[in-house]
DNA sequence: TTGAAAGCGCTAACAG
DNA sequence: CTGTTAGCGCTTTCAA
């Protein structure tokens, strides 16, 4: 209780300079450990405020060299794993160079991360890391991009917007994935994400999200190439909240034209379609298959494991500050670009054959 | 590409009031509405901002007003979930009140936290949320105190400093989660965490993470209330990384004197835990029992679905925030202190008797 | 209501 | 090397 615990007036470099005895200016430069300044009164300086308990004032620091050595963060929601371990490769990267991150959750409402972008760019951040909630309507970020600010994108692409993006290219893994189940003799294969739109999926259709977009063109080409065409009625969008997802699961595995396999679009629906699924009483794979995106310790402690899809989250967070930094500091690209960001299947025992495989085959095309 | 895309200096209040044809202090107070300005020059002021694309330094702002409306919080790692969903209590709060969210990682390194709290209050936050890697050294946070910012602890409290702490009460789940073991038979129990300390555990060891000690104390208590004494062979700290976990399981599950029963720290450590006892061939709860810290959605998919302590971690981090912006805001609790942030034991199917629960009775006492 | 002027705490010219 | 003098963009006296 001996330091008086309220709130008093900081140490500012005026009284370092008082007590060191010199120039207001020089106490700056040795603090700031910038310009040129002798051994002896660097000395006095560091001595005086380590006893005056000096701190610099960053704000004022960065207010005149117009730098705040700050990134700012824009996810949907940081609750989700997959976001969670994309910030820690960015906070993890920012770190190592020296900045800090500002993180706002927008919890993927459009409205919300155009506020999100205003606040940062108000605060003078160096530059935006921003996973947008829509790839189609992208005014805000265009203003960033026109104000100078560095921005990068992760996880979607943004229409029209030339800025760095990082994310798998998921046409790719979709495409891959989808014939995966196909050659397993899957027909009816659904699809469930929780993107939302304005009316039913009918194909081609221009959706919010460019990774769904993506997924789903990539699961209509590998019909497409057996010759068959996508089972439409089994691509649910507009998911929602868990209980909705187990209602869409229950109806897609219901009636004579049921799912034989499911894709979730995230583990957080993928959890809620495995519980759907055990509670109908149906096992997998023998009765339904699936594959989830991303790939989580948890999914090999299930019965069976689940086939997912993994994704290198960790490193795009990485590689997003990374290049974001690097634009900060006016770098040209050094190294081409990383590591390659690819998907890739991980086949473990969410995936078999369906029962009636034959009458499938035969009734394809 | 009709606006210069590179850094053009921003449009200041200078800028606005010279088009508006008023002084800098009145387009001052127009903008960030505050002393008294007539409706005429708001009006002529506003629209000039609106016209320039005037933005508000938010840097400058918070220079003169000693107020930055920004938090920031401290973890040991945002990749794990139950920091995750923390954080997007904490989120969530601050941005109701206007305040937006620094925050930083510490990997659970005291370095890396002395580190991140200089860095927080450099930049002049508001006040300050932190998860303290140490429950011991606490000087660090002694001197935030000591600063006068104000400060909240989340999930850990800090010997010695008198601040509020937001976590469950740990000793008392311990205990109820024991006695439920002991009462199914159990009298092998083992305790695995990654708390790292100096030497093996002895009992009433001083840790450096009071939740732990709480832990095994509460342990301690169940097995003394029942004439028994706590296997301290079993109580397993420095787990480390997925690796050393599996390992410290395998050595728990063998020989004569093997474990009937797990307690995992958390759900990182669950999931090595499950896995080495899948690999062993062993299953759950017919070989070995086990409940885990937090109630993570996958734990009901696990077979058998895994009994839990789950805690109100959202909560937790609301309740942190809303206690702290009262602080920073000045104002006495007003509801005593919201829901009470209580754990409980939410039973599943990862806890049965032991196989030879007859023989281990009679060896009791 | 208004405006002029003085800061906030620091960095950045510019002379010595 | 050192000190003086201006700012950074805003808020805040203080008179008018």
């Amino acid at each position: 209780m001996s330091s008086e615990g309220s709130r008093r007036r900081d140490v500012t470099v005026a009284d370092v300079a008082k007590a060191a005895q010199v120039s207001k200016a020089q106490a700056a430069r040795a603090l700031g450990n910038y310009g040129a300044v002798s051994e002896d009164v660097r000395e006095r300086v560091l001595a005086a405020a380590e006893g005056l308990g000096y701190r610099p004032n960053e704000l004022a620091r960065s207010m005149n060299t117009g730098k705040s050595n700050t990134i700012g963060v824009v996810v949907g929601d940081i609750e989700n794993p997959h976001f969670g371990l994309a910030t820690r490769g960015i906070t993890d990267t920012a770190k190592k160079s020296g900045y800090n991150v500002i993180l706002i959750n927008t919890d993927e409402e459009r409205a919300a991360e155009v506020d999100a972008v205003q606040v940062l760019l108000d605060k003078r951040v160096d530059g935006l890391i921003v996973a947008p909630a829509s790839s189609v309507e992208t005014a805000h970020l265009k203003e960033v991009r026109d104000s100078g600010r560095p921005l990068v994108l992760l996880d979607r692409a943004a229409e029209g917007l030339d800025v760095e993006t990082f994310a798998v290219d998921m046409g790719t893994i979709s495409y891959e994935s989808t014939k995966y189940l196909i050659e397993a003799g899957h027909r009816r294969i659904a699809f469930v994400s929780t993107v939302r739109t304005d009316g039913p999926y009918v194909a081609g259709m221009s959706l919010d999200s460019s990774q769904i977009s993506d997924r789903l063109e990539g699961i209509r080409r590998a019909f497409e190439e057996e010759g068959l065409s996508q089972p439409m009625d089994l691509v649910r969008l507009n998911a929602g909240d868990a209980d909705s997802i187990m209602r869409i699961t229950r109806d897609l595995l219901k009636g004579p034209d049921a799912a034989t396999a499911i894709i979730a679009s995230d583990g957080l629906i993928a959890l809620s379609v495995v519980e759907a699924i055990q509670e109908s009483g149906l096992s997998i794979p023998s009765d339904v298959s699936l594959i989830m995106y991303d790939d989580f310790a948890w999914t090999r402690l299930t019965t069976p494991p689940l086939t997912v899809i993994a994704q290198p989250v960790y490193d795009m967070g990485m590689a997003a500050a990374t290049a974001l930094i690097r634009q900060i500091e006016g770098r040209k690209s050094s190294s081409p670009a990383g590591p390659p960001l690819e998907a890739r299947l991980v086949r473990r025992g969410s995936v078999g054959s369906p029962k009636d495989v034959g009458v499938l085959s035969q009734a394809g095309s």
